[in-house]
DNA sequence: ATAAAAAACTAATAAGTGTTAGTTTTGATA
DNA sequence: TATCAAAACTAACACTTATTAGTTTTTTAT
């Protein structure tokens, strides 16, 4: 009889939740199941319910911790007294680190939060929003202080968290790149431009 | 008896194609059912067969033609003898552009690709890959030629097609902007950077 | 060793899936 | 008006889906 194994860090529902994270990011939340998801662990389908609620609690469980990490991170920035840039840029950081760190987690809070059944959808598109108008702010304010130029926050706000998402690319490239140097890069290329 | 209307500009299978691509990237190609397509298009779901091979050919006829488009403009702008900084601009632009013309059809390529079946899926890849490499030789002769900063080329590309999918966020908002000053300002921000 | 609780199993359910077969209706042409 | 192909329909197929019920095994605690 095949079990799940939980470890010292991670109960049986997060090690469900680990797996079922990778399958959804490689293959879509609509297109796994449960059987699938119980076979990769090693269990029977049914099994898995002992642990869990159903399939889209363990949507719920990934996209939550997710925003949850970044809305966390913001709270922090916000309370720090350095420049509007240095914020911005440890913000753009984090989302590389976090992208880096949890990539599948990070990955189905980014692309399969549509799946969220209600009110857990509405839930969700309100932290998020909420979330992006607080970087909106802290923009606002850069181009105030004449830290920033004098471009759209919203907009700016928009294509900064879109170009983070390039990590994404990456992990499918492989292109013999550093993390190092792709973090630096793209804070580099979001902050001081293409042009010579 | 309800009926499948062609027009002008578009056959059936167009019509079936379109309606597809907006189902596709509203609820995800695996979570859309032929019978809700069907439902969509006024019609019974056996009907939609007379027109089409099957479920994963509309994905194909959505995703390659976008990738065709894109390639097509490619070829164009490496013909031109303008400055590799003008050539960037001129392919940041039409990104956009197709984005903001045929929404669906690039979300769906950009995002539901991997529930192509093969070949269609290694194609896919493969023509997306190249298309890449052809985007990083702009960039290694534009660093050549001074016209660039010295940046990575490979993740200078990833970030500016991960940067031109905000479009996709702005499609959500709709936060009162013109789509001009959306073009005129990712244009901007990722050319000029955003430090003053 | 025994009892209780946790977690695995098998089997089944009701609903939904893409697709095909066979039939009827529609619309155009002769 | 009769004919014929295009395109709609109904009905069904074979399979897969998430989830539940009921049972057996395993682990834990006494």
């Amino acid at each position: 009889m095949a079990k799940i194994i939980a470890s010292k860090n991670s109960s049986k529902k997060e090690v469900i939740a680990k797996k079922a994270a990778a399958l959804f990011r490689n293959k879509s939340f609509a297109a796994t199941s449960m059987r699938e998801l119980a076979e990769n662990i090693g269990v029977e389908a049914s099994s898995l319910y002992n642990h869990i609620g159903s399939k889209n609690e363990l949507l719920q469980t990934i996209c939550f911790k997710v925003a949850n990490d970044f809305t966390i991170h913001l709270n922090d920035v916000e309370k720090k007294t350095n420049s509007n840039i240095a914020k911005l840029e440890d913000l753009i950081r984090f989302h590389i680190n976090m992208m880096l760190s949890h990539p599948d987690e990070v990955f189905v809070a980014n692309h399969e939060w549509k799946q969220l059944s209600e009110p857990f959808l509405s839930n969700f598109m309100n932290q998020r929003k909420s979330y992006e108008n607080r970087w909106v702010e802290i923009i606002k304010e850069g181009i105030r202080k004449k830290e920033i130029r004098n471009l759209n926050p919203h907009i700016a706000v928009l294509t900064i968290l879109s170009a983070v998402r390039s990590v994404e690319f990456w992990q499918r490239h492989k292109k013999s790149i550093e993390s190092n140097e792709l973090e630096s890069n793209i804070v580099d290329h979001l902050l001081n431009g293409l042009i010579k």
